[in-house]
DNA sequence: ATTGGTGCAAAGGATTTGCAGTCTA
DNA sequence: TAGACTGCAAATCCTTTGCACCAAT
């Protein structure tokens, strides 16, 4: 076996200061390979399909971990859904109530101009922005 | 007792096609008392603390049914905890993970110019613009 | 009578936690 | 070897559901 099979997300993860251990390197691979939108129990059997095991609770760990360290940004668009972000850049969503779908704003589409000054004595986290949309023919009342 | 103590409620259920209930009388008049922003569970100590009792259950029914008919607008900030907003302009909310606390985007702070079209076949729902803030000094990492 | 609403308790589902065993440095 | 990490299962917490009882038409 070759001794260095996954430089980039392990020197990835070691820059930010996360020991790179098998799973979380493997959990990395997945989110990073391309910029998606995945929600604990997803990315745990696309985890599981693979040949490392890993556990709920260190998908959960490891998801919270890289949340804190600014290597995913979490999507909370239900109460019983959250989704994590694999894609950093400043952008948006559509959340579909009807599907569950979470899908990305086309960049160009959204003007968010100023944001207002925060409160004294906090500072600025994150902002998210999420459209609602629905089937056209669902009244839904 | 007087034959019509909450004229105003009770209407503003009937105009929404809602049967105007009593335990629906008594959320409605909390909520609408002044615009805030209530979990389920703060909004059922509120009313527990008045004369009409009312169970968790129907404080959910409730909740979901002026949430479908547009009395009150949910806001999803934590995968454990929905706010109810009787502030129906639009606004949007600061949230401090810190604290969990919700409040309010002063007016003139935004400036959300355009949407984007929605996709075909999709109408739009509802935009929900949360500025997630923590503590100054709480670095958290 | 029939339909709709409420309450209670149990069920459901996502996330967290406790703790023992395992790995990393 | 010390400290960090993982896995498993149990525990939590919010929300929903099932079902019997009550209210209104």
């Amino acid at each position: 076996m070759t001794p260095a099979a996954t430089p980039t997300v392990s020197a990835l993860l070691k820059e930010r200061g996360i020991t790179p251990t098998q799973q979380r390197i493997e959990i990395a691979q997945l989110l990073f390979a391309r910029p998606q939108h995945v929600s604990a129990e997803q990315l745990l059997e696309q985890v599981n399909r693979g040949r490392t095991r890993v556990s709920k609770a260190t998908i959960y760990n490891t998801l919270n971990l890289f949340s804190r360290k600014g290597l995913v940004r979490e999507i909370i668009v239900d109460p019983a859904k959250v989704f994590y972000d694999s894609n950093l850049s400043r952008h948006h969503h559509f959340f579909n109530v009807d599907t569950g779908e979470l899908t990305d704003v086309p960049s160009d589409g959204i003007g968010l101009d100023q944001l207002p000054a925060v409160p004294v004595g906090t500072v600025l986290d994150g902002v998210d922005v999420i459209i609602r949309i629905r089937a056209a023919d669902r009244p839904y009342r």
